[in-house]
DNA sequence: AGCACGCCGACT
DNA sequence: GTCGGCGTGCTC
């Protein structure tokens, strides 16, 4: 791997009759192995440097993999460009990358685009201009000293020296003042280092843990620093405590100089948790989502990569950051559905954490109060470690849940809310407690029908209904963005005002809301009608300030949230999430629902919880009612055992998309055709996919189902080189798929 | 993923 | 007659 070096005299001469140095460079490429590039004289390479490297007409970044492979002749290989100044990717990091392009079927290239994902971080941080006032300096003959000027003068007086931008902002003008001044040779330009962010400090005393705590604290601290790899399980309800004991998992790798990431399901919406972070380390962590600016990003990898970030908190995508020496990995909610990506590479970010912990050699904390079951499984057979954390921390109560039965306890026509839970609401409010109502489902109503006609308001690229949103007044699809003016008349049959609104979203439970408490302060929280980070801050201070009586939201508002003065929460539609037929939608629906009945009655006023249902007799709404957590999982698990189904069973699933549906299906049956098959391996399919058309792509589907032990992966490449695919036609591999949508 | 090469419609 | 649509194919 070193680079041919120039004999004296003649580099030119000696490069050309040297020996040819090559070397893989693996790009960010959808390309099926790394490219061979040769290794000019005069620079030396290492395995996980990055370079930039010429392909075709352009030049692309791209990441050195080993020694050539030589399989290319000489007369077509191209040499390196240059190599970044930046930390290597360390082993590690390549060996995850690998990992995951086989675990998942992608290619290495294109599970390496995730982890340089920021070109620009890869080019020394450029210095930003600022200025300081020029004392001595006399305004040249004619200059104007405006207010504006004078204003931006008498700013730079005191303090530090600031960029045009932060100087226009303090003093109400333009950008275009301050370059005034500058022209004119009044100000003193300096150049920044970009500023370092403040750094989480470890030595901080955290909150005094009661012993509960302190034990499981103790346990990971011990992990992290044993520094080998192992998985735990740390369980327990909402409220326990767990965010406590695991900020002690983070402490215990900063103590030993190593970094630490913690992955959320929903960072952009974690505004209460990054507050919490900062009062016990002094500093906020690193973000990572995909909300970041430009500049932020470049920062943030930049630093991850020179070891600089200590703590990053971020979405799954943070996994595939460049980290120079992680020490723990501690995965939130782990159950959530939103660790699972389902666009471009397909991968669970909590099962590819477990397994860069592993290569790693570092100790990976899941937390939940609702274990998935495959980690509940794990931790069952001792797999995984687990640590409970029993009991609510502070005498909090666990709220009581209610089931209503909507089949006797009627809403009246068109509305949602049941005597009973109207009945609550009115005790609440009268009490000067909160409430909030829960219903999974943005927009005023899921379907438009005609009243005349009977036609149904379809999205044209998706097989989904039309969604009105009453507020926006528009309808929309919710699964490709399409977005029309709300219809006044049918477009099938052209009736005036037959348009008739089925079913509620939160919009129409709000409607409602105001109907029948017209004196209670009401909002909706739902992911659009809160429009960014701030706008939730500033919605979940309205309600610890008790400026709102009746809170009306979707999935957002259920996570993570405490509010004292919140007793009642009520579910509109509790069975929403079990039709289907998916195979986790009993537990995911447990798992939701569970978490939603968790924001009632933390402070010291015990919590109400009532769940509308039209079937209280289903396993879901009965562990729910009886706060019989263990009894679930156990059914369930029994289900899963007996049909063979995850973690008992593996799955992978084929989907075969195209805009051209003759061309899917052709394909699509072949692969049924060619399908492997045994005593123990099934194939299911091909059916079409439960979302048969979206964004204008016809997707059918087929389903693999092997025992646990089956590697599917060399059974799904096969089988897939047995099939022609033609390029109008993409076929995807969704190794251990979660929802069945 | 880009970007070029290549073969069929509406325009100066 | 050209400009340009994006289909398909390659990049060490």
């Amino acid at each position: 791997m070193r680079g041919a070096s120039a004999s004296s005299g003649q580099p030119l001469q000696a490069d050309l009759l040297g020996p040819e140095v090559r070397v893989r460079v693996l790009l960010p490429l959808p390309l099926r192995e790394p490219y061979d590039y040769r290794v000019p004289a005069g620079m030396t390479l290492n395995p996980g440097d990055f370079v930039e490297v010429p392909l075709g007409p352009r030049r692309v970044i791209g990441v050195v993999w080993g020694d050539g492979a030589g399989a290319v002749e000489s007369a077509r290989l191209k040499a390196v460009v240059r190599r970044f100044d930046v930390p290597p990717m360390p082993e590690v990091g390549r060996r995850f990358v690998e990992w995951v392009a086989a675990y998942t079927m992608t290619m290495p290239g294109q599970v390496l685009r995730m982890a340089v994902s920021v070109p620009a971080a890869l080019e020394p941080p450029k210095p930003t201009l600022a200025y300081l006032r020029k004392h001595d300096a006399e305004p040249p003959p004619g200059f104007k000293m405006t207010d504006p000027r004078k204003r931006v003068l008498a700013l730079l007086d005191d303090g530090p020296p600031r960029t045009p931008a932060e100087l226009a902002e303090e003093a109400g003008c333009g950008v275009a003042v301050v370059r005034g001044l500058a022209e004119a040779g009044l100000l003193e330009p300096v150049l920044l280092q970009p500023t370092k962010l403040g750094k989480p400090d470890w030595t901080r005393e955290g909150p005094t843990l009661s012993g509960d705590q302190e034990a499981a604290a103790e346990e990971l601290r011990q992990r992290v620093a044993s520094g080998a790899y192992s998985t735990v399980l740390l369980d327990g309800v909402t409220g326990s405590g767990k965010t406590e004991v695991y900020y002690e998992a983070i402490a215990a790798a900063l103590k030993q100089g190593k970094q630490a990431l913690v992955l959320l399901p929903e960072i952009a919406l974690s505004a209460q948790w990054l507050d919490r972070f900062a009062r016990r380390f002094g500093a906020p962590p690193a973000e990572w989502h995909s909300e970041l600016t430009g500049a932020q990003r470049r920062d943030t990898w930049r630093a991850v990569a020179n070891g600089e970030v200590p703590v990053v908190v971020g979405a799954r995508s943070a996994l595939f950051l460049p980290y120079k020496d992680l020490g723990v990995i501690v995965i939130d909610e782990e159950h959530d559905a939103a660790y699972k990506q389902e666009e471009g590479a397909i991968y669970h970010a909590r099962d590819m954490a477990v397994a860069r912990a592993h290569l790693g050699g570092i100790p990976i904390v899941l937390v939940s109060a609702t274990p998935s079951l495959e980690t509940k499984v794990n931790a069952d057979s001792n797999r995984y470690a687990r640590i409970h954390l029993p009991g609510r921390h502070g005498g909090a109560v666990l709220p009581d849940v209610e089931l209503i039965d909507l089949r006797k306890d009627r809403p009246p026509a068109r509305h949602w809310l049941a005597p009973t839970l109207k009945k609550a609401l009115e005790e609440t409010l009268a009490e000067g407690e909160q409430a909030m109502l829960f219903l999974n489902r943005r927009g005023y109503a899921p379907l438009t029908l005609c009243r005349a006609c009977g036609h149904r308001l379809q999205c044209p690229n998706c097989t989904a209904w039309l969604v009105e949103h009453r507020l926006a007044r528009k309808l929309q699809c919710h699964h490709c963005g399409l977005s029309q003016p709300l219809a006044h008349s049918c477009p099938e049959c052209g009736e005036e005002g037959t348009l008739a609104a089925c079913g509620p979203g939160v919009e129409r439970i709000f409607e409602e809301v105001a109907e029948l408490f017209p004196d209670a302060r009401s909002a909706i929280m739902a992911s659009d009608t809160l429009f960014g980070p701030r706008a939730i801050q500033e919605m979940v201070r309205k309600i610890t300030d008790h400026e709102l009586d009746i809170l009306i939201g979707t999935q957002v508002m259920a996570k993570g949230h405490h509010f004292p003065m919140l007793t009642l929460v009520g579910v509109v539609d509790a069975d929403l999430g079990l039709a289907g037929g998916d195979l986790r939608a009993g537990e995911r629906t447990y798992q939701l629902l569970h978490q939603v009945a968790g924001r009632a009655g933390r402070g010291q006023r015990p919590g109400r919880v009532m769940l509308q249902t039209y079937m209280p007799e289903h396993p879901v709404m009965q562990a729910l009612a009886a706060g019989d957590r263990d009894g679930f999982y156990q059914l369930e698990a029994e289900m899963r055992l007996e049909a063979g189904m995850p973690p008992f069973g593996r799955l992978a699933a084929l989907i075969v998309s195209g805009e051209d549906s003759v061309a899917v299906e052709r394909v699509a049956m072949a692969l049924g055709r060619a399908a492997p098959r045994s005593e123990t391996v099934h194939v299911l399919g091909p059916a079409p996919a439960p979302l048969a058309l979206l964004r204008g792509r016809h997707r059918r589907r087929l389903l693999l189902k092997a025992p646990r032990t089956t590697q599917v992966q060399p059974l799904i490449a096969r089988w897939l080189e047995d099939v022609e695919v033609p390029p109008n036609v993409r076929v995807q591999v969704d190794v251990d798929p979660y929802s069945f949508l």
